[in-house]
DNA sequence: TCTATATATTCGCATATACGAATATTGGCA
DNA sequence: TGCCAATATTCGTATATGCGAATATATAGA
């Protein structure tokens, strides 16, 4: 079952922390879109994604040789509310870069 | 500083999280305090507000022989948020725990 | 200055964690 | 059936982490 503590567990790789926000916005990404954005060996992926799977945060899904990874439909809301947290600073920086964008 | 990742590895151990809980509520707590709520030994308590302040969560301030600590007032606002968002499985634990209560 | 209390630190050890390399498994297709 | 692409797992190893025990530091008060 997932808690506070594992579910910081699994956050507190920068990795997973990267996986878990990209699916946070994404809906659904296969392990070949996640090797590819994150610029890690195959199977260091999905090392991480059998983590995140085992402690409840994600829900993988297959089809044909593809395996989709989304973030976990039962997962409470307080969780929903710790990603969403996590992922300000990522969202700060975004903006700040399209400001220094916009004034040029 | 501060990071999404760093806060993590914070949080993600059982007696930590706790200090950081208590401390969300409780404004400031010295170590004899936290050693009583958390039956743990000293230097283990002491260890765990160590990194906990050296990671930036933490202020403490000295008074006579005792030393307060407290969230840090530089906290970013997402880190606050992270821990509200984590503090709420306890509050639903709590809320349940008082509707047993008052249906008896 | 000496003592007691509160807190911090060091040391040694056991366990957990992450990684690279190699290998296994699974599904699609000729 | 045989091969290829996508994904998972195993193994060995290096590093990180947490803990108990012992010890050090600092402050208050006699």
């Amino acid at each position: 079952m997932l808690t506070p503590v594992s579910l910081c567990r699994c956050l507190g790789d920068e990795t997973r922390l990267q996986i878990v926000l990209m699916l946070a916005q994404q809906t659904e990404l296969c392990v070949c879109d996640l090797v590819d954005s994150l610029a890690v060996p195959q199977p260091t992926a999905s090392r991480h994604l059998a983590k995140l799977r085992d402690a409840g945060l994600l829900m993988d899904r297959r089809q044909g040789q593809w395996i989709y990874y989304r973030l976990s439909d039962q997962l409470p809301p307080w969780a929903r509310d710790c990603i969403a947290a996590l992922s300000e600073p990522g969202k700060t920086l975004y903006k700040r870069t399209l400001q220094r964008a916009a004034c040029c």
